[in-house]
DNA sequence: CTAACTTAGTTTATTTTTCAAACTAAGTAC
DNA sequence: GTACTTAGTTTGAAAAATAAACTAAGTTAG
């Protein structure tokens, strides 16, 4: 079957960045192998045409979760990449979201037109298909510079985890060591964390595992107009 | 002439949120009346389809001269809209962008597909065609946020201005008063202004203008990775 | 059992920043 | 001149961020 119309039409694809924390809370980008021409055998982000009727969000969603059988994560819409090149079959605008995922309760299963889906460590990516190196920097931007002030940084984490934990994802995030004892009683002075039982089998002192109270986070959002999540240091001097 | 694909297309068209300042340091966004259907006769934002082999943004700038004769402006990449039903002639994707304009240094004219171009106050918005106000909600919410860390607030005043406008500027935005000595030293303590010559004709002490350089800051942000430009404030108490 | 070790978590003092008040300055209007 | 208006500075007090020293709670080795 045949779709015609009066006027030329770019086709429209969705892109995800998928973002998760690995044990050595290092930084992981989830990609897939592409199977078909074009940049056939070469790695990729997820993403794939939207459907017609379909919101942009749901496609998104959908070719996440054919591609790489992940679902129920948080996503929300980068930047949309149109430069009239950046497609060899011709013109294709697409819109890319960016995503993060608890790692451990997430596996992926690759399925359908990707070869196998994997994690990379941010230090160690092949070169990707189309433009999806520079979707892949803009995400990278966006995440950092959002992470200073939403607290989406636990979208990364298991449910329960410790300070420790925390810190770590924000270091590792940042690029930047940060006070541990600053950032303790910063981010417990903003009353959105919930102490539960210790940890158990370290060969230490076990820490206490907290976990974020997301509703209370939106009520004194909407009360306030913004609350604002603001993990910011400013490194003074020399450190312990 | 017509077009044949073997899936179907959604149209992409690109739609602009231009905000300025008028002389009472009221925000105003600049709209269009529809000459044509769909919505003829209402007002909507200035916009239209993008041409095949035209960069997203240069589609953006193309329809803004198009439609208002306004050119060489900050403008950025806001949000892409793609409800399925958010067009009734189809399926239409719309990337939206807002930009931010000097109003007495850029008069306005309509041409071609719009009736006439218009400045509204803020506070006086018609309803906008298809989910136009959706658009401009959000470009508002964008502003608010982004006037905070980054000096895009010149955009809107002319080169020269005094402390005074760029305060005024920033109440506008924020909706929320800022203390005046306060306000001074921070912004001059970023070191970014020039100061110039001093007002003239004016019924009290003339104020300094000044001037931003926007080299400098380019400058800092790139060898700092990213110079905060930070303007926030928490009011504490009451005032004066 | 005890001492050594490791990480967790608290208290406190110091430095830095933020904020508001009082004050001085420079013009116009009468 | 005097009164009035807005511009701009100096200063001290309050709050917040930061670093240091300290205490706690577990494991492991002998």
């Amino acid at each position: 079957m045949a779709y015609t119309y009066e006027y030329p039409r770019p086709a429209v694809t969705v892109d995800c960045v998928v973002f998760g924390l690995d044990d050595s809370a290092d930084l992981r980008i989830l990609l897939i192998e592409r199977a078909d021409d074009p940049f056939a055998g070469h790695w990729a982000l997820p993403g794939g045409f939207v459907d017609m009727g379909e919101d942009l969000d749901l496609a998104a969603k959908r070719e996440l979760e054919e591609e790489t059988g992940i679902k129920d994560i948080f996503i929300e819409q980068l930047y949309t990449f149109g430069a009239p090149n950046r497609d060899p079959r011709g013109r294709v605008i697409s819109v890319a979201y960016y995503a993060l995922v608890n790692l451990s309760e997430h596996p992926i299963k690759a399925a359908s037109d990707a070869r196998q889906a994997k994690w990379f460590k941010i230090s160690e990516l092949p070169p990707l298909a189309f433009d999806h190196n520079k979707v892949l920097e803009m995400a990278l931007e966006r995440l950092r510079a959002k992470v200073l002030y939403k607290p989406i940084g636990f979208e990364l984490l298991p449910e329960k985890f410790t300070l420790t934990d925390l810190q770590n994802l924000y270091e590792t995030i940042l690029g930047q060591q940060l006070n541990r004892r600053n950032f303790r009683s910063k981010i417990l002075k903003m009353g959105l964390l919930e102490q539960q039982e210790r940890q158990q089998n370290v060969p230490h002192r076990p820490a206490y595992l907290y976990k974020f109270n997301k509703e209370k986070y939106q009520r004194l959002s909407e009360r306030l107009g913004e609350f604002i999540f603001e993990i910011r240091f400013q490194p003074r001097e020399t450190e312990d």
